[in-house]
DNA sequence: AAAGATTGATGCATCAATCTTC
DNA sequence: GAAGATTGATGCATCAATCTTT
Protein backbone atom coordinates (compact mmCIF):
# COMPACT_ATOMS: atom_id res chain seq x y z
CA UNK A 1 0.00 0.00 0.00
CA UNK A 2 3.11 2.75 -0.21
CA UNK A 3 4.44 3.40 -3.17
CA UNK A 4 7.83 2.43 -4.27
CA UNK A 5 8.86 5.93 -3.80
CA UNK A 6 7.66 6.18 -0.34
CA UNK A 7 8.93 2.49 0.81
CA UNK A 8 12.05 3.55 -0.10
CA UNK A 9 12.14 6.90 1.98
CA UNK A 10 10.18 4.81 4.75
CA UNK A 11 13.56 2.60 4.76
CA UNK A 12 16.17 4.96 4.13
CA UNK A 13 14.11 7.05 7.19
CA UNK A 14 14.38 3.75 9.47
CA UNK A 15 18.16 2.84 8.19
CA UNK A 16 19.45 6.38 8.83
CA UNK A 17 17.46 6.80 12.41
CA UNK A 18 18.97 3.34 13.95
CA UNK A 19 22.85 3.92 12.63
CA UNK A 20 22.98 7.61 13.59
CA UNK A 21 21.74 6.66 17.22
CA UNK A 22 23.27 3.53 17.76
CA UNK A 23 27.19 5.11 16.75
CA UNK A 24 26.02 8.21 18.70
CA UNK A 25 25.61 5.86 21.42
CA UNK A 26 28.44 3.32 20.46
CA UNK A 27 31.17 6.42 20.43
CA UNK A 28 29.71 7.64 24.41
CA UNK A 29 30.06 4.60 25.69
CA UNK A 30 33.26 3.57 24.44
CA UNK A 31 35.21 6.23 25.39
CA UNK A 32 33.19 6.78 29.23
CA UNK A 33 30.83 3.70 29.96
CA UNK A 34 27.87 6.30 29.97
CA UNK A 35 24.73 5.24 27.81
CA UNK A 36 22.43 7.89 26.20
CA UNK A 37 20.38 8.09 29.06
CA UNK A 38 23.13 8.92 31.35
CA UNK A 39 24.56 11.59 29.48
CA UNK A 40 21.26 13.39 28.89
CA UNK A 41 20.52 13.67 32.68
CA UNK A 42 24.42 14.46 33.55
CA UNK A 43 24.19 17.21 31.40
CA UNK A 44 20.77 18.78 32.39
CA UNK A 45 21.95 18.41 35.92
CA UNK A 46 25.32 20.32 34.94
CA UNK A 47 23.73 22.94 32.72
CA UNK A 48 20.46 23.86 34.29
CA UNK A 49 21.07 23.44 37.78
CA UNK A 50 24.92 24.18 38.14
CA UNK A 51 25.01 20.32 39.60
CA UNK A 52 21.77 19.64 41.69
CA UNK A 53 17.90 19.85 40.55
CA UNK A 54 14.50 19.06 42.18
CA UNK A 55 13.70 15.63 40.60
CA UNK A 56 10.28 16.82 39.23
CA UNK A 57 12.55 19.71 37.58
CA UNK A 58 14.63 17.22 35.73
CA UNK A 59 11.72 15.15 34.46
CA UNK A 60 10.18 18.44 33.17
CA UNK A 61 13.06 19.81 31.60
CA UNK A 62 13.83 15.78 30.17
CA UNK A 63 9.92 15.59 29.07
CA UNK A 64 10.49 12.31 30.89
CA UNK A 65 7.60 10.63 32.73
CA UNK A 66 8.00 10.12 36.63
CA UNK A 67 8.86 6.77 37.05
CA UNK A 68 11.35 6.30 33.88
CA UNK A 69 13.30 9.04 35.83
CA UNK A 70 12.86 7.23 38.96
CA UNK A 71 14.35 3.97 37.31
CA UNK A 72 16.87 5.99 35.45
CA UNK A 73 18.37 7.65 38.48
CA UNK A 74 18.33 4.93 40.77
CA UNK A 75 20.88 2.84 38.30
CA UNK A 76 22.98 6.42 37.97
CA UNK A 77 22.71 6.62 41.98
CA UNK A 78 23.96 2.32 41.72
CA UNK A 79 27.48 3.61 39.68
CA UNK A 80 27.81 6.33 42.10
CA UNK A 81 27.51 9.04 39.32
CA UNK A 82 24.60 11.31 41.96
CA UNK A 83 22.91 11.18 44.75
CA UNK A 84 19.55 11.92 45.82
CA UNK A 85 18.75 13.85 48.65
CA UNK A 86 15.31 14.28 50.28
CA UNK A 87 14.32 18.20 50.31
CA UNK A 88 10.69 19.97 50.41
CA UNK A 89 7.87 18.44 49.15
CA UNK A 90 10.30 16.10 46.71
CA UNK A 91 13.66 14.95 46.32
CA UNK A 92 16.74 16.91 45.38
CA UNK A 93 19.44 15.24 42.60
CA UNK A 94 22.92 15.94 42.88
CA UNK A 95 25.88 15.64 40.91
CA UNK A 96 28.57 13.30 42.40
CA UNK A 97 32.12 14.39 41.64
CA UNK A 98 32.52 11.32 39.56
CA UNK A 99 29.47 12.22 37.54
CA UNK A 100 31.09 16.20 37.48
CA UNK A 101 34.14 14.11 35.89
CA UNK A 102 32.33 11.79 33.23
CA UNK A 103 30.49 14.17 31.87
CA UNK A 104 33.00 16.33 31.36
CA UNK A 105 34.63 13.51 29.73
CA UNK A 106 31.53 13.13 27.88
CA UNK A 107 30.68 16.32 26.11
CA UNK A 108 33.19 16.59 23.83
CA UNK A 109 33.11 13.28 22.62
CA UNK A 110 29.00 13.91 22.22
CA UNK A 111 30.14 16.71 20.13
CA UNK A 112 32.58 15.06 17.91
CA UNK A 113 30.19 11.74 17.46
CA UNK A 114 27.29 13.83 16.62
CA UNK A 115 29.28 15.73 14.08
CA UNK A 116 30.95 12.93 12.82
CA UNK A 117 27.64 10.96 12.45
CA UNK A 118 24.90 13.43 11.69
CA UNK A 119 26.22 16.87 10.43
CA UNK A 120 29.47 16.31 8.44
CA UNK A 121 27.90 13.76 6.27
CA UNK A 122 24.96 16.34 5.68
CA UNK A 123 26.17 18.51 2.46
CA UNK A 124 26.14 22.09 3.89
CA UNK A 125 23.51 23.10 1.59
CA UNK A 126 20.71 20.91 2.71
CA UNK A 127 21.43 21.69 6.61
CA UNK A 128 18.74 24.38 6.66
CA UNK A 129 16.08 22.42 4.76
CA UNK A 130 16.87 19.41 6.24
CA UNK A 131 15.98 21.10 9.61
CA UNK A 132 12.73 22.38 8.47
CA UNK A 133 11.52 19.48 7.28
CA UNK A 134 12.53 17.66 10.72
CA UNK A 135 10.76 20.01 12.55
CA UNK A 136 7.62 19.30 10.87
CA UNK A 137 7.98 16.21 11.58
CA UNK A 138 9.05 16.34 14.93
CA UNK A 139 6.03 18.89 15.88
CA UNK A 140 3.61 18.17 18.56
CA UNK A 141 0.61 17.87 16.55
CA UNK A 142 2.38 16.26 13.28
CA UNK A 143 -0.46 15.72 10.50
CA UNK A 144 -2.36 12.75 10.93
CA UNK A 145 -0.69 12.21 14.40
CA UNK A 146 -2.00 12.56 18.36
CA UNK B 1 31.04 22.60 21.22
CA UNK B 2 28.50 22.46 18.57
CA UNK B 3 27.95 25.83 16.64
CA UNK B 4 24.44 26.67 17.57
CA UNK B 5 23.14 25.35 14.32
CA UNK B 6 24.66 22.05 14.50
CA UNK B 7 23.13 21.87 18.70
CA UNK B 8 19.28 22.79 16.54
CA UNK B 9 19.82 20.56 13.89
CA UNK B 10 20.59 17.46 16.04
CA UNK B 11 17.92 18.40 18.32
CA UNK B 12 15.32 18.32 15.80
CA UNK B 13 16.70 14.97 14.57
CA UNK B 14 16.54 13.44 18.27
CA UNK B 15 12.76 14.74 18.28
CA UNK B 16 11.88 13.81 15.18
CA UNK B 17 13.14 10.05 15.12
CA UNK B 18 11.81 9.62 18.10
CA UNK B 19 8.71 11.19 17.68
CA UNK B 20 7.61 9.37 14.06
CA UNK B 21 8.81 6.13 15.34
CA UNK B 22 6.63 6.20 18.62
CA UNK B 23 3.57 7.25 16.39
CA UNK B 24 4.31 4.56 14.05
CA UNK B 25 4.08 1.84 16.72
CA UNK B 26 1.81 3.39 18.86
CA UNK B 27 -0.51 2.95 15.58
CA UNK B 28 -0.02 -0.37 14.38
CA UNK B 29 0.07 -1.53 18.63
CA UNK B 30 -3.43 0.40 18.77
CA UNK B 31 -5.17 -1.47 15.85
CA UNK B 32 -3.81 -5.24 16.36
CA UNK B 33 -1.73 -5.59 19.03
CA UNK B 34 1.58 -6.07 17.17
CA UNK B 35 4.88 -4.47 18.34
CA UNK B 36 7.05 -3.28 15.67
CA UNK B 37 9.66 -5.97 16.27
CA UNK B 38 6.22 -8.62 15.78
CA UNK B 39 5.16 -6.84 12.85
CA UNK B 40 8.93 -6.74 10.94
CA UNK B 41 9.18 -10.51 11.60
CA UNK B 42 5.66 -11.64 10.42
CA UNK B 43 6.13 -9.36 7.22
CA UNK B 44 9.04 -10.96 6.30
CA UNK B 45 7.78 -14.67 6.76
CA UNK B 46 4.87 -13.68 4.74
CA UNK B 47 6.38 -12.03 1.76
CA UNK B 48 9.68 -14.14 1.50
CA UNK B 49 8.57 -17.24 2.64
CA UNK B 50 5.33 -17.56 1.86
CA UNK B 51 4.29 -18.18 5.32
CA UNK B 52 7.66 -20.20 7.01
CA UNK B 53 11.64 -19.42 6.49
CA UNK B 54 14.90 -20.84 8.13
CA UNK B 55 15.86 -19.16 11.65
CA UNK B 56 18.74 -18.01 9.65
CA UNK B 57 17.39 -16.75 6.74
CA UNK B 58 14.96 -14.75 8.56
CA UNK B 59 18.01 -13.32 10.75
CA UNK B 60 19.83 -12.31 7.71
CA UNK B 61 17.08 -10.91 5.86
CA UNK B 62 16.57 -8.54 9.36
CA UNK B 63 19.96 -7.57 9.68
CA UNK B 64 19.59 -9.06 13.20
CA UNK B 65 21.32 -11.27 15.62
CA UNK B 66 20.86 -14.83 16.11
CA UNK B 67 20.16 -14.18 19.89
CA UNK B 68 17.95 -11.05 19.23
CA UNK B 69 15.65 -13.03 16.74
CA UNK B 70 16.15 -16.12 19.36
CA UNK B 71 14.35 -14.06 22.01
CA UNK B 72 11.80 -12.48 19.68
CA UNK B 73 10.54 -15.79 18.36
CA UNK B 74 10.16 -17.24 21.75
CA UNK B 75 7.73 -14.24 22.62
CA UNK B 76 5.64 -14.62 19.32
CA UNK B 77 5.68 -18.27 19.54
CA UNK B 78 5.05 -17.51 22.96
CA UNK B 79 1.58 -15.33 21.72
CA UNK B 80 0.46 -18.16 19.10
CA UNK B 81 1.77 -16.00 16.13
CA UNK B 82 4.22 -18.80 14.77
CA UNK B 83 5.65 -21.98 15.48
CA UNK B 84 9.31 -23.02 15.18
CA UNK B 85 9.92 -26.65 13.88
CA UNK B 86 13.42 -28.55 13.25
CA UNK B 87 14.20 -28.85 10.21
CA UNK B 88 17.63 -29.94 8.47
CA UNK B 89 20.72 -28.53 10.21
CA UNK B 90 18.07 -25.46 11.17
CA UNK B 91 14.87 -24.22 12.21
CA UNK B 92 11.79 -23.48 10.12
CA UNK B 93 9.89 -20.87 11.36
CA UNK B 94 5.91 -20.70 10.31
CA UNK B 95 3.49 -18.21 10.27
CA UNK B 96 0.21 -19.59 12.47
CA UNK B 97 -3.42 -18.90 11.27
CA UNK B 98 -3.28 -16.32 13.92
CA UNK B 99 -0.06 -14.68 12.63
CA UNK B 100 -1.50 -14.74 9.14
CA UNK B 101 -4.36 -12.70 10.63
CA UNK B 102 -2.74 -10.19 12.52
CA UNK B 103 -0.21 -9.07 9.27
CA UNK B 104 -2.67 -8.94 7.42
CA UNK B 105 -4.38 -6.75 9.59
CA UNK B 106 -1.67 -4.73 10.45
CA UNK B 107 -0.05 -4.25 6.98
CA UNK B 108 -2.59 -1.34 6.32
CA UNK B 109 -2.42 0.36 9.10
CA UNK B 110 1.25 0.42 8.79
CA UNK B 111 1.38 2.06 5.35
CA UNK B 112 -1.29 4.21 6.41
CA UNK B 113 0.85 5.80 9.64
CA UNK B 114 4.05 5.85 7.76
CA UNK B 115 2.19 7.57 5.49
CA UNK B 116 0.61 10.11 7.97
CA UNK B 117 3.90 10.61 10.30
CA UNK B 118 6.38 10.33 8.04
CA UNK B 119 5.71 11.08 3.96
CA UNK B 120 2.66 13.51 4.18
CA UNK B 121 4.30 15.82 6.27
CA UNK B 122 7.29 15.84 4.29
CA UNK B 123 6.99 18.90 1.09
CA UNK B 124 6.55 16.91 -2.01
CA UNK B 125 9.77 19.20 -3.05
CA UNK B 126 11.51 17.73 -0.76
CA UNK B 127 11.18 14.10 -0.50
CA UNK B 128 13.81 13.29 -3.40
CA UNK B 129 16.25 15.61 -1.65
CA UNK B 130 15.50 13.77 1.62
CA UNK B 131 16.20 10.42 1.11
CA UNK B 132 19.42 11.25 -0.62
CA UNK B 133 20.56 12.53 3.20
CA UNK B 134 19.06 9.70 4.71
CA UNK B 135 20.61 6.79 2.27
CA UNK B 136 24.04 8.92 3.20
CA UNK B 137 23.64 8.99 6.58
CA UNK B 138 22.32 5.13 7.30
CA UNK B 139 25.10 3.90 4.74
CA UNK B 140 27.75 1.27 6.31
CA UNK B 141 30.21 3.63 6.24
CA UNK B 142 29.35 6.53 7.03
CA UNK B 143 31.57 9.54 7.93
CA UNK B 144 33.74 9.53 10.81
CA UNK B 145 31.75 6.36 11.66
CA UNK B 146 32.43 2.59 11.70
C1' DA C 1 35.80 -26.94 14.68
C1' DA C 2 32.05 -24.22 12.78
C1' DA C 3 27.29 -22.97 12.01
C1' DG C 4 22.84 -22.59 14.04
C1' DA C 5 20.33 -21.66 18.06
C1' DT C 6 19.32 -20.94 23.05
C1' DT C 7 19.87 -18.93 27.56
C1' DG C 8 20.75 -15.69 31.27
C1' DA C 9 21.99 -11.16 32.65
C1' DT C 10 21.74 -6.24 32.16
C1' DG C 11 20.05 -1.85 30.64
C1' DC C 12 16.33 0.84 29.13
C1' DA C 13 11.12 2.32 28.11
C1' DT C 14 6.40 1.89 29.47
C1' DC C 15 2.41 0.74 32.11
C1' DA C 16 -0.17 0.08 36.23
C1' DA C 17 -0.27 0.05 41.03
C1' DT C 18 1.28 1.89 45.21
C1' DC C 19 3.16 4.92 48.73
C1' DT C 20 4.10 9.45 50.84
C1' DT C 21 3.44 14.06 51.98
C1' DC C 22 1.36 18.02 51.79
C1' DG D 1 -7.37 14.39 47.13
C1' DA D 2 -3.43 15.73 44.39
C1' DA D 3 1.42 16.06 43.40
C1' DG D 4 5.79 13.77 43.73
C1' DA D 5 8.07 9.51 43.71
C1' DT D 6 8.77 4.40 43.91
C1' DT D 7 8.04 -0.34 42.59
C1' DG D 8 7.08 -4.44 39.92
C1' DA D 9 6.08 -6.48 35.57
C1' DT D 10 6.71 -6.84 30.66
C1' DG D 11 8.82 -6.12 26.27
C1' DC D 12 12.81 -5.28 23.66
C1' DA D 13 18.15 -4.89 22.45
C1' DT D 14 22.71 -6.50 23.44
C1' DC D 15 26.39 -9.20 25.29
C1' DA D 16 28.56 -13.32 26.76
C1' DA D 17 28.27 -18.04 27.57
C1' DT D 18 26.49 -22.33 26.30
C1' DC D 19 24.49 -26.16 23.78
C1' DT D 20 23.64 -28.92 19.54
C1' DT D 21 24.42 -30.89 15.28
C1' DT D 22 26.87 -31.62 11.44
Amino acid sequence: MLSDDDARLWHAWKTATERVEARVAADIAAATGLSVADFAILTRLSELGGGALRQNELAVALGWHRSRLSHQLSRMERKGLLERVPHDSGVEVRLSDRGAGQVALARPVHAAAVRAHLIDPIPATEAARLRVVLEVLGADGAAGGA
